[in-house]
RNA sequence: GCGGGCGUGGUGGAAUUGGUAGACACGCCGGCUUUAGGUGCCGGUGCUCGUAAGAGCGUGGGGGUUCAAGUCCCUCCGCCCGCACCA
């Protein structure tokens, strides 16, 4: 073959994407703006933004290239598609090499970001580039800053003195989800606590709206649901008050179990408890318990949460008072009780619950039962672990006026008896903790506060944002924010009075820019507002969003959150910002998780100068189902290739040669076969493509197309009928493998058809063309395979029997014996039994 | 410990949801093309026995339901991912 027909995908593909970037293909207009057509449904299809950190690698790219399949295919269905891109580009990866060049992290980041682009548009991803953004570029975080003003004006932006977990790598305070198993979640170090003044968003005035509304979202992995469901970790109870009558204290618990008030033997308080000091001061426990607490505080969470650990605690040498029996019970400090978690304090029924239990054996503590199976007998049942079961089969025991009522109705009654005596009240708990967002770092946005003498806590009024982030020399956290250092940026006037002020000096999590760029996107230019709220009406929500599981928790709660308040402000109509999610797995190289450190990354951008950008897409998608992970495989891209370039070839085959149109009334024999299959490729691929997301059977069915076509051509070159075949099944391959190949794809179609595939509808497949005339039968007898016969798709059951039973291999298995059943799967098997 | 997912050839993975197990691809074997290597094209390739026709076995192990099970039920084993003293 001459060199000018072999496929080149390094001109094919520069040559469709200047045509795109010439033409601006992929920008859509909003409503309203020229061009904007009312009669096409819309379709938001998003992709996670990047942090952008070097260059892009496999992950990015399949992330874009599933996405890029989706808009591609769903523009050629009708729709209209919107298909930005942004750059998350505050975060601590430039700032740590700030610290270590002295180069301002913004240079590092542009020229990130500069590559990023460089290779999404080398990889012909189709994205309205008018609608681009960074998080860092003060145009974008003007509004941030904004968004943060409508909340604390709303009063869910606060200010607040916290216990709050410190890494002391990063220098800077964390959110409770970014710390996972007591460690940073960034760099593994250790986190330490510390009491500091913070700002936090509340977040938990929203809980059971995040839960509520799992219901509005349309398809959202299940796991992905309940990893968030964990999380906010809802639990029903009651508080109830306990009181120290020596101290003349209270001290509400919150329980699951009012049920087995009665049980409670004795009280537990968390080390960090803020009562436990007075509480043991004068006692002959007090160095002990001074200890102990010491001694708590040095253990990480790590280490204090440790399986099977021994129980262990202190008693306090002091009592409190059971509300519904007038019991007084022992207090002792441990570290099995958590100070996050409900009041830091715990009444312990060892009886019937596991940790108590444990506690009550290590220490000599008594034991009482107070729920049993319905049926058990009241004076022998004693089980020696604890009895945790609590449905209507279980009745109460030992519990006064309550004893007799099953478990449910018992924990109504009591919360009923407390409420009516103020001793305590149904109450819901969380798991989830106001989200902590002050971060003691540089390269984020600026929190917009002013502190007065005089005026206290000031928020920088709408018409001075954006609060710059200013440039100074010494990026290194010193236990505060760099910007503390920039003393002519940090004293300032107060907006309030004209005195003499300072700005807070804290930046954001960088969580709090990737809240909302989903609405920035749909009108990313608009400087007097974060958005026009028509343009967001008519996008949002979001129809598609792809990425990866690792942000189940964080980034997914966040965003879902800015979206309910920022409801309930009106400025945006939707309560879920995603209506479908889907997660892709990781690709792996050999088996191994791909890493830096172990020297086994793949770099895109080798494989794209190699083999093209189509090459690579389409193999990252032909890997396996896109939601679980991958294995790389060098020759698995060659495979790719392979492919691609016969589909190339065939291209260039039926192009120079003379073909008639496809009759379909007309086709027989070989050419008949390759158009049903073109025809079956197009059922196949349009379902795997718009229903499972499976674009890995989608590609392999036009796999099968183009194999059929190869080994038809030669025959069917002889007549113009024949070759009109190759070329239809040619062209709808190209059609076909467009949204994973779209240049070779463009370029093969244009070569037989002179049309551009974006421009043209996706195809259909003709429902005649699907049935087959004649097909194969499979034959059983006793549910083995016994043969194959050929008959008419419309054959009568009867004679469909008869033709099973005169085949010989089914003969050789029946003779001799009795049929006794004759089972006819229409268009699949005839099953004979034999007896 | 709790919750979720998974287990199919030498490998990645298919299987229209109870109806031909192994599509497609990699790898391997053979043939053709080529001066040769590579490329390309065609064919073969689950395992066992058999020259073959064919037969038996086969979806982590065991048991069950069914004319029929990778698919449904029970049970056991293994791997992966979340959560993990949350009262």
């Amino acid at each position: 073959m001459s060199d000018e027909r072999r496929y080149d995908p390094a001109a094919v593909e520069a040559r469709w994407q200047r045509i795109w970037e010439e033409e601006r293909t992929w920008e859509v207009p909003n409503p309203g703006q020229p061009g904007f057509d009312p009669s096409k449904p819309k379709s938001y299809v998003l992709e996670m933004l990047p942090y952008p950190s070097g260059e892009p690698h496999v992950g990015h790219l399949k992330n874009y290239a599933i996405g890029d399949a989706v808009a591609h295919f769903r523009r050629r269905n009708g729709l209209q598609v919107i298909h930005p891109m942004g750059y998350d580009a505050f975060g601590l990866p430039a700032e740590n090499a700030a610290i270590r060049t002295g180069e301002h992290p913004r240079v590092a980041t542009f020229a990130s970001i500069d590559e990023f682009r460089r290779q999404f548009k080398q990889w012909g991803i189709s994205i309205d580039w008018s609608r681009e953004l960074a998080t860092c570029e003060p145009e974008y975080y003007r509004w941030t800053q904004w968004l943060f003003l409508k909340l604390y004006e709303r009063g869910l932006a606060y200010r607040a003195e916290a216990p709050v977990q410190w890494c002391p790598k990063d220098a800077t305070v964390l959110a409770n989800e970014q710390v996972i198993d007591g460690r940073c979640e960034r760099c593994g170090t250790l986190v330490e606590q510390r009491r500091l003044e913070q700002w936090f968003f509340r977040i938990t005035e929203y809980a059971d709206r995040l839960l509520e509304d799992f219901d509005a979202l349309e398809s959202w992995p299940e796991h992905v649901i309940t990893m968030q469901r964990n999380w906010i970790g809802r639990s029903e109870g009651a508080e109830v008050i306990f009181r120290c009558e020596e101290l003349d204290l209270d001290f509400p618990v919150f329980t699951t179990r009012p049920d087995t008030l009665f049980g409670a033997t004795f009280f537990v308080l968390a080390p960090e408890h803020p009562a436990v000091e007075k509480l043991a001061a004068g006692t002959e426990h007090e160095q002990a318990v001074r200890d102990y607490v010491n001694e708590a505080g040095r253990r990480s969470a790590e280490e204090r949460g440790a399986e099977d650990r021994e129980k262990t605690g202190v008693p306090l040498g002091r009592y409190v008072t059971n509300p519904v029996n007038g019991e007084r019970i022992p207090m002792f400090v441990s570290d099995y009780v958590l100070m996050e978690y409900g009041t830091g304090a715990i009444m312990a029924v060892p009886a019937h619950d596991e940790r108590d239990f444990d506690f009550a054996r290590a220490f000599g503590l008594p034991i009482r039962q107070v729920v049993r199976p319905r049926d058990a007998d009241p004076d022998s049942f004693s089980p020696d672990e604890p009895f945790v079961e609590h449905s209507s089969d279980e009745v109460l025991m030992n519990s006064g006026e309550f004893s007799g009522l099953p478990a449910p109705e018992g924990k109504r009654k009591i919360i009923e008896w407390l409420e009516e005596r103020g001793l305590g009240k149904a109450t819901v708990n969380y798991r989830l903790r106001d989200w902590l967002i002050s971060r003691q770092r540089y390269w984020g946005c600026p929190i917009p506060i002013v502190y007065c003498d005089d005026c206290g806590t000031v928020p920088v009024p709408e018409d001075q944002l954006p609060v710059e982030l200013p440039d100074i020399e010494d990026y290194a956290p010193k236990g505060r924010s760099p910007l503390a250092a920039a003393e002519d940026w940090v004293a300032t006037t107060c907006p309030r009075c004209g005195g003499a002020a300072r700005r807070e000096t804290d930046t954001m999590d960088t969580f709090v820019d990737s809240s909302w760029y989903f609405l920035r996107y749909l009108d990313a230019r608009n400087d007097e507002r974060p958005w026009a709220r028509d343009a967001v009406d008519h996008w949002m929500p979001v129809d598609l969003y792809i990425g990866g599981v690792e942000h189940a928790i964080l980034h997914l709660m966040y965003a879902r959150f800015f979206t309910k308040a920022l409801q309930d402000m009106d400025l945006l109509g939707v309560p879920e910002p995603f209506a479908n999610l889907f997660t892709q797995g990781m690709i792996t190289r050999d088996g191994a998780k791909m890493s830096k450190s172990k020297g086994n990354t793949v770099s895109p951008r080798e494989y794209v100068e190699r083999y093209g950008a189509d090459t690579t897409r389409t193999f990252v998608c032909f890997l396996g189902p896109p939601e679980r992970g991958g294995d790389w495989k060098d020759e698995g891209v060659e495979g790719v290739h392979r492919f691609l370039t016969r589909l190339w070839r065939l291209g260039q085959e039926v192009a120079e040669r003379e073909a008639a149109a496809v009759d379909k009334g007309a086709l027989e024999g070989d050419a008949l076969e390759l158009v049903r299959k073109a025809h079956w490729a197009i059922d196949k691929a349009t379902r795997d493509i718009s229903q499972s997301l499976h674009l890995h059977t989608a590609i392999a069915a036009v796999m099968e197309l183009v194999n059929e076509a190869y080994r038809a051509k030669d025959s069917l070159y002889s007549s113009p009928e024949g070759t009109g075949a190759v070329r239809f099944a040619t062209a709808t391959a190209a059609s076909l493998i467009y949204p994973f190949a779209p240049h070779l794809a463009c370029e093969v179609y244009e070569a037989i058809e002179g049309e551009r595939l974006w421009e043209v509808p996706w195809p259909k497949a003709d429902p005649d063309l699907l049935q087959r005339e004649e097909i194969s039968l499979v034959v059983q007898v006793n549910g083995k395979r016994r043969g194959e016969i050929q008959v008419p798709a419309d054959m009568p059951e009867g004679e469909l029997l008869r033709l099973a039973r005169e085949h010989e291999g089914v003969r050789r298995h029946i003779d001799g014996k009795q049929v006794v059943k004759e089972i006819v799967v229409p268009g699949r098997l005839v099953n004979l039994v034999a007896r």
